[in-house]
DNA sequence: CGCTTTTGACCGGCGC
DNA sequence: GCGCCGGTCAAAAGCG
């Protein structure tokens, strides 16, 4: 489990940082992040260059009015100059990500073992091989080598598997009071079943993606036996869909649906399943939703990584907040077809309003 | 009316 | 083979 992929694959969907961090001046391409995914390259060659260029061209193409050509041009610098200074901010919040997963990378390598929740119960009479859902914490000690297709023994004929199911595990603290089961991830779950297992008194909610019919991804929400305000969760294999754009915003709003903080896609797993756990009893920050996918909760492990969190506080300031709304703005000012579209609608303004003159 | 949740029944794996 | 157990199904109920 890599959890700097994960967030950088959130920092990367969730608020369209697909950037091309190319100075204006320059063109030569900063490395969002040291391990970001490999990509296509067509797909990010759309810097404010080519926006400011080809708009340029095509005001002069639409318009002969110069004073009107020059006013936009005048625009697209200003947006271009604003882009500059957010890259060096995304510059900026890049290092302290690197700094980050290089400090993460320690704490893990030095001190953090592996949560594996898969077990060996010790009962005397029966040796069934069952899960824990005691907030990730291995009583005996006693791991079991990683198999994550633990969960075949459905009543269905299996279908046919060949890539086995991806596991992972999250815990969520809720208020006390929240005797749900609703866990929101931002994904849209439909409940089937609910069980109360031999080893929890607590039931166990089983759920299914239901934002499309054939994600086959399942999720299993059970209360921690030692800690009852303790959610966790446990994931089975992989959406074969994008995240929901919009989280649902209130709970207990419309349907109730179980929707969840988007916690990108669910991490790989290996040789062990891993803990992420989530506190939604604090207050949320800096009008962050309720389901907006938060840096700092991301990467909470069970096992208390102050230094980590430390760094990651800079994710949650108001700062960074305010700076990822702007690199919404500033990526549709990069997108050649929302350019080509506003280029549209203003050329049918000018055309209206020189009819009308 | 359509969708979701609830809940008892059913199925298959596992241990004895 | 039997019983236990976890996981799933599907009819009924609930809800907007």
């Amino acid at each position: 489990m890599d959890y700097s992929k994960s967030t950088t694959n959130w920092l990367m969907s969730s608020a369209s940082l697909e950037l091309e961090l190319s100075s204006s001046n320059g063109g030569s391409t900063l490395p969002l992040f040291d391990d970001s995914p490999v990509r296509d390259k067509s797909s990010r060659k759309l810097g404010v260059q080519h926006s400011v260029s080809s708009s340029i061209e095509l005001a002069s193409e639409l318009w002969l009015n110069k004073d009107e050509a020059g006013a936009l041009v005048e625009e697209l610098n200003r947006v271009n100059a604003e882009n500059k200074r957010l890259t060096e901010m995304l510059t900026v919040v890049c290092e302290n990500y690197n700094e980050l997963k290089r400090k993460l990378t320690d704490y893990m390598s030095n001190g953090a073992t592996s949560i594996n929740n898969e077990t060996w119960i010790s009962n005397p009479t029966k040796k069934r091989r069952t899960e824990n859902f005691s907030n990730g914490n291995n009583k005996n000690g006693d791991v079991e080598s990683s198999s994550s297709d633990e969960e075949n023994s459905y009543g269905k004929p299996k279908e046919l598997e060949t890539v086995k199911a991806k596991i992972t595990r999250v815990a969520v603290r809720t208020e006390a009071s929240d005797s749900s089961l609703i866990l929101r991830d931002g994904y849209q779950w439909r409940k089937y079943g609910q069980k109360v297992t031999r080893d929890n008194p607590c039931p166990r909610a089983y759920f299914k993606c239901s934002f499309a019919p054939t994600c086959p991804v399942k999720k299993k929400v059970q209360r921690s036996l030692e800690d009852q305000s303790m959610l966790v969760a446990t994931y089975e294999g992989e959406h074969n869909h994008p995240p929901p754009v919009q989280p649902e915003a209130t709970p207990g709003s419309g349907v109730s649906r179980s929707v969840a903080p988007t916690l990108g896609p669910v991490p790989t797993l290996g040789s062990a399943v891993p803990t992420v756990t989530l506190d939604r009893t604090k207050p949320k920050p800096n009008n962050i939703p309720n389901d907006t996918p938060n840096p700092t909760k991301m990467l909470s492990n069970t096992s208390t990584c102050s230094q980590a969190q430390a760094q990651l506080m800079k994710f949650n300031s108001s700062e960074f907040q305010k700076f990822l709304a702007e690199q919404m703005a500033s990526s549709l000012t990069k997108d050649p077809n929302f350019t080509a579209a506003l280029a549209a609608a203003m050329s049918g303004r000018f055309a209206q309003r020189s009819s009308s003159d």
